[in-house]
DNA sequence: TTTTAATATCGTAATATTGCGATGTATAAT
DNA sequence: ATTATACATCGCAATATTACGATATTAAAA
């Protein structure tokens, strides 16, 4: 198969998985960290920054574009990525309240 | 390719990835709320719990445990699964460190 | 001891992801 | 108008993930 039964779990657990899922590469990390640093902005310096090709930059900038995370607006020729703040701080606060919910709990083995 | 390039990241980065890529599929958050719900073991309910096959929770509970969130203990002819907080907390730490770090970005576009 | 229950592992099919070259598209520069 | 630059998208190959039936394995129960 390859595909996820996400109609047997929740809307919240889908969610979260999504947004895991979107973190769950070292080059979207470090697209993310590149973004941040530079606070904002400042396109395809990636492809240098990164030692990935442009094509690929490009798949992984759309997947974080798609979660919402990043927003890009074309400026000229080139295109102005960054953090969508709003977006970037409702996720973490949902990831920071599962982690508070299960932080209580005892291990038992 | 399919393969990722791991060498061309850092350690933290490989290694926050792979967290989030574990947290990465809808069943895996599942199964962590269960156990933790439980507070602790308990085994396979969650075959019974989720609508997925034993092979299917038993493969996605192996991955949680490789991670290091989760440890089973033999206890007759179960098994008891629960949250190695130890673990659990400091990934919980390592991410939140990541959290902070690209908060006080300012968002440009 | 044979059976049953609770897992783990194997093998396999379906699908997804990663990565990249090639190519398309839009804007700026010449 | 032509060319160059900065992307996005397409198509493909390699590999990974998800899911499950079938088959171990191991220990309690009968």
């Amino acid at each position: 198969m390859g595909i996820t039964k996400s109609d047997i779990f929740n809307a919240k657990q889908n969610r979260l998985a999504n947004y895991f899922k979107v973190l769950g590469h070292p080059a979207r990390l470090a697209i993310l960290e590149y973004v941040a640093k530079q606070e904002g902005c400042i396109c395809n310096d990636l492809v240098d920054e990164l030692g990935l090709a442009q094509a690929t930059i490009s798949q992984h900038l759309k997947a974080l574009k798609e979660s919402g995370i990043i927003q890009g607006t074309i400026e000229g020729k080139s295109v102005c990525y960054c953090i969508n703040q709003e977006v970037w701080g409702s996720i973490q606060a949902e990831i920071k309240d599962l982690f508070k919910q299960e932080l209580s709990v005892k291990s038992c083995c």
